[in-house]
DNA sequence: CATTGACGTGTCAAGAGTGGAATGTAAAGT
DNA sequence: ACTTTACATTCCACTCTTGACACGTCAATG
């Protein structure tokens, strides 16, 4: 359940409203984590039962902008050093490619192509992205820039494999 | 939901009871898609309801031997041919790497490495599985072949750009 | 013949995640 | 003055996933 060190972890930049956090998991950490608002609001409702959070400021419209605590710290430095990241082995796109068999080959190259096709867009998006983000000083965003060169290898490789693989169909 | 097409492809090459599938899971699958007991079970009986799947034969221990049936192969086809695959965007261990600041930059970069050593790991391990795996002309094969390789190709990405991640941590 | 290990099915509780709806306030543009 | 847009929270109903538990059978081994 890393949604909680999503949030923590943001918080340990600067407070937020659960409002701001919606807005950064949608941009930066968009590619890495995704949330809903139902999430967010819930979870750091238990954040704060749990007092890793706390209301630092109370602002206009309702907004209760949230802050770390230093147990809220100690947790998500133990999560960072003492715990191992879960890898979830799950994707949907490589498990249809365990059933091209069920298609005629020209489909099932078909399939692939399309794959590489998305891929390079990604990539596209990506290098786009990181040519338009103004890259101050932001802690966040320093290491932000290494996942982003991760997603720009990822998708290269991906599009690489999609057209490799629909090449050795063909024989 | 793509459990449901993980059992109906594997139930397409040819009949197979619960815990056939399992073992499935854990052995071709394993890189792909993973799934606990309760799911398997859970969802052959939601598929048989369906009537996508049916009991095709029963043996000893109470074995149910299920088939795929017509409107599930046609279920599947759909899937394959017709949906988009669901891209989840969360990764465990990228997301860490957007609050490596809070650690000191030793500790950042030991978790890089560490993830390098990783990646390696997987990817060797890959190769042996490669070169233990009897590759039959088994229709899932060919396309596991695939697969097995973006695995390769992903693990060996993943240890040059943490390397590499971890170099920049450097400067 | 007794035990062990592989085979095999099933249920339950709790938590995680999704998607949408309801409700309202403040600020900014026209 | 009016309307739109952005801000902001909360609740609900549902599905998916996990992990453990409970139950029972067949085959081989010593």
């Amino acid at each position: 359940m890393s949604l909680r060190h999503a949030v923590l972890g943001l918080l340990s930049e600067r407070p937020a409203s659960g409002y701001d956090l919606m807005k950064l998991f949608e941009t930066s950490l968009s590619h890495v984590w995704s949330a809903t608002q139902s999430q967010v609001y819930g979870e750091l409702g238990k954040l704060a039962d749990a007092g890793l959070v706390e209301v630092a400021a109370e602002g206009p419209r309702g907004r209760k902008e949230y802050a770390i605590t230093d147990p809220g710290r100690a947790e998500l430095r133990h999560w960072l050093t003492e715990t191992e990241p879960t890898r979830t082995r799950r994707s949907d796109s490589l498990l249809r490619v365990f059933f091209l068999g069920l298609l005629t080959p020209l489909e099932a190259q078909t399939y692939l192509l399309t794959e590489a096709e998305r891929a390079s867009r990604q990539r596209a998006g990506l290098e786009h992205a990181e040519a338009s983000i103004e890259w101050d000083d932001d802690p966040l965003s320093v290491h932000g820039r290494l996942a982003l060169e991760y997603g720009k290898r990822l998708s290269a490789m991906h599009e690489e494999w999609a057209r490799w693989a629909a090449e050795q169909l063909k024989a």
